[in-house]
DNA sequence: AATAAAGGACTACGAATGTAGTCCGGAGCA
DNA sequence: TGCTCCGGACTACATTCGTAGTCCTTTATT
């Protein structure tokens, strides 16, 4: 899979909810995104045509409208996006982000003990 | 100090050659940044009137110039932008970010080492 | 069949961003 | 003392983003 495109702020919200459940119409995802922003279903559509632009979803001819899909996955995109971020921020030094993380943010015992896990496993 | 202003990718460097020796002339800092980005001197002088007009930064007049200093610490800029980028991909989790990083960045031993200290710590 | 409703295509428009260029005033040089 | 050059102030301009609106066509309804 080639380098997944830059998905902006606004563009996210509409991915992860393709990601969760697609195909889906326009008014599908604008109603899924009408429960946690205000946003137009115009406002939507417009954040459709320009993934659509970038190659991020799919769609295709469905009864009276369109079905979309996302054409690029969710981990590959977590993965680039995270990528710039750290260097942006830490020159790709993930130990003071994570110090950071902890302080700020509670995990669940759970969390920890996966994260300590995964720890282990790659300090060998 | 309030809440830190949105920095943008290219403020961004700026700040960081403030934060790793301050207060400098323009042309100082357009002189560090050369070094490893081909922007122009007058395109790094934008970036500072941009980061003083959302007081980021400070300035005071020194013999024939100005010399520019950082007005916001780098650990708050941090802590929001980790923030905003958290929220943004994982809905605020961190368990699955960290996981992806150990596995796709490299850490020092001493780095996992801190990282399992920090984890200990916040275990219970 | 005429009309109303639903959805897609195209257009809009201001703020932020990346990336400079122009013009002007003061400091130093000839 | 006039000219030149450095740095600061203001201006420029294409893109991307957030946030919609308008208009046209296709479909369902009476």
């Amino acid at each position: 899979m080639s380098t997944p495109p830059k998905i902006s702020e606004a563009e996210w919200e509409v991915m992860k909810v393709l990601w969760k459940e697609s195909p889906l119409s326009a008014a599908q995802v604008a109603a899924h995104l009408a429960e946690k922003t205000p946003w137009q279903p115009k406002t939507v559509k417009t954040l459709i045509d320009r993934l659509i632009g970038k190659g991020a979803i799919g769609f295709r001819k469905e009864g009276r409208g369109f079905q979309f899909f996302p054409l690029v996955e969710e981990a590959a995109c977590i993965q680039s996006e995270s990528q710039t971020f750290l260097d942006r921020l830490f020159g790709g030094a993930l130990r003071p982000m994570v110090a950071h993380m902890v302080e700020n943010k509670k995990l669940s015992g759970a969390d920890i003990k996966e994260l300590q896990e995964l720890l282990r496993k790659h300090s060998k």
